[in-house]
DNA sequence: GTCTATAAGTGGATAGAC
DNA sequence: GTCTATCCACTTATAGAC
């Protein structure tokens, strides 16, 4: 059997996905959790520690997988192509990016400094991939336009419930880079 | 003097663009209107009442700030880049997109309606303007780019507290589209 | 560590006077 | 149309027993 915590974290990292911080309440938590009040508050005292908590463990996923991926592809082309191509639950939204606008994450420095370090983790991983691009001058901004091309895919699915704006978004780009969606480069 | 309800809309209209739904409270609008409480459900019954009314003011101000620009702009990339060169409060957000996460929008569909018309109008005014762009192949693919780098962009930019991150995903696209960003076509 | 009980404050709304 | 008073549920804890 997994301890309290192990249960308040693993529920607290699915809400904050779901609904954001604001939007969860300590009784949800304890709901999704199956765990009782007094160790809710034993384990975390206020809300902020538990949704802190949670994102930074979003964070770290997020940070690994994206290791990962990139580490499975030998050269820039590639890694875009990998990153870009990659299946996504678009509906679901992206487990950091969908607190941007959350009150409660912007009103608190120490709930969004996890999420901006990913972000400029994986700038950093990308523009080591842009730059082998030959065909590219723009570097920032291609880094850019890709973070954001699947922030606001993200987004776009979302609004207008079709999983495949994200899909068709990155397509799109892929193609204005010349990247060939499903094939190897030489 | 203007009246309460024209008082009320306009406190919710920032409110909503400021907080989203969710995280918009009756009181909160009551202070920032100077409105009375018996005024308020007066002209509006619900919370989803006057939040409706909100959006749907804020979808039709969008609607009409996006065909002014794309009247003022005879050809597809001129149209392009002024769409994508338009100067944008990227830390404020997109006053709709920044509703993709909120739990009161999701799981109410009036509230949702008017986000997804003012997508389909700008998805088709993009259309128009992307077609007449011969170096492009995959026009869906490149309007759904355009539509995530801007929603992307503000996401990006709140995250990172950094306004440039928008301003440099958008030139980032123009030069993959390979439309200069301040310089007429030919 | 976990439980139940309690509580101050807010959220969203209704009632009824003016 | 606008006001004040009131209401019940929920949020975010705290207290203290086990």
């Amino acid at each position: 059997m997994v301890n309290s915590r192990t249960k308040l974290l693993d529920a607290a990292k699915q809400l904050v996905w779901d609904r954001g911080v604001e939007a969860t309440s300590p009784n949800m938590l304890l709901a999704r959790s199956g765990v009782g009040q007094g160790s809710l508050y034993h384990h975390f005292g206020t809300k902020a520690a538990w949704a802190g908590a949670a994102i930074a463990a979003l964070a770290a996923d997020l940070t690994a997988e994206t290791d990962e991926l990139f580490s499975a592809h030998p050269t820039g082309a590639d890694r875009l192509r990998a990153y870009l191509s990659k299946p996504r639950a678009a509906l679901d939204g992206c487990r950091l990016g969908r607190l941007a606008f959350d009150p409660e994450v912007r009103s608190n420095d120490t709930l969004r400094a996890p999420i901006r370090a990913y972000l400029e983790h994986l700038r950093a991983r990308l523009r080591e991939a842009v730059r082998e691009v030959d065909t590219v001058d723009d570097v920032d901004g291609v880094v850019e336009a890709i973070c954001a091309v699947v922030q606001g895919g993200y987004v776009t699915s979302r609004l207008s419930d079709d999983a495949g704006a994200l899909e068709r978004a990155c397509g799109g780009l892929l193609a204005l880079l010349d990247i060939r969606p499903d094939q190897q480069e030489t």
